[in-house]
DNA sequence: GCGCTTGTTGCAAATCGTTTGCAAATGGAG
DNA sequence: CTCCATTTGCAAACGATTTGCAACAAGCGC
């Protein structure tokens, strides 16, 4: 699975850091915070709230706490939510600074995601823009298709 | 609402006409499905299951119905179904032969939706999938943003 | 027109993903 | 160590969507 992973993933920031974060903004370094990061380092995926609380181990915390933090992360740019075509949101760690933005492509049959760099042309998006009168644009944009193993 | 949509959309099909696609597929001609289609026929905006159910009127037609069909005209090819931000899927009406491909810009704060002709360049699609191994890529682009009135 | 067969509907209950209220637990500043 | 605001677990609420099932009706053949 992580070796069909065709990005690059920058070796990313150890959990020190990441908790560097949390602490930065005056949020609490907790167990479950600590749990989830780690799982998130650890897949450079975008993870489902599913997967993430199948990886802590049950008894560890509540799925309730799953989605506080998920949100919580995301409002701190931790992480990035994304949605693909089935099922519910997914997560993928940002490195500090990054905002985010790219694409995947996902395999309509295995739902293997593949990282895309290619974005939409940003002069077509500034036409877009300009053409209806609308301000602070940006775009989603998610491509689907059948993986090498899935034809 | 209406005049605010900025795509020219073609007059499209009567009621005669779309219930004739149905019967084509040997698929029954109900008050149900006339009524939907009628709806969706007057409104050329992506409609959510919500608005059409509300235009019904009470008593007309159980929720479960309006869902059923919207896979039914979907799996036909005579709706196609979006999906913004926040909230459930949206249908808008196809006409016949069109694939409905295409994008929409939406406003953050009004949910005002405006349709756009621009398309991810097809090459630049062709690459990401012979780049990947992958096939029958097809993606997905919505823009968002703030519409004149919003800002 | 009349019934038959099969697709369709209404209704209620189930499911899925997600959110929320609340009291108990706890991180971390002082 | 104490105190307090934040966070947690739990259970219940939620919105969107799906499903089982028995009653029903569209359109075929006669």
């Amino acid at each position: 699975m992580s070796a069909a992973h065709s990005h690059a993933q920058s070796p990313g920031e150890g959990l020190p850091e990441l908790t560097e974060r949390l602490r930065r903004k005056s949020r609490k370094v907790t167990a479950p915070r600590q749990a989830i990061l780690a799982i998130l380092r650890r897949h450079p995926h975008p993870l489902s709230i599913r997967e993430i609380f199948g990886e802590l181990g049950r008894g560890n915390c509540d799925l309730a706490t799953v989605y506080r933090s998920m949100h919580l992360l995301e409002n701190m740019g931790i992480v990035k939510r994304f949605h693909f075509e089935q099922g519910g949101a997914r997560f993928e760690l940002l490195d500090e600074g990054d905002d985010g933005h790219h694409h995947h492509l996902v395999c309509r049959s295995c739902d293997e995601v593949v990282e895309i760099e290619d974005c939409f042309p940003s002069e077509l998006e500034k036409r877009i823009a300009r053409r209806n009168g609308f301000k602070s644009v940006t775009h989603r944009l998610e491509f689907f298709g059948l993986c090498p193993r899935c034809q």
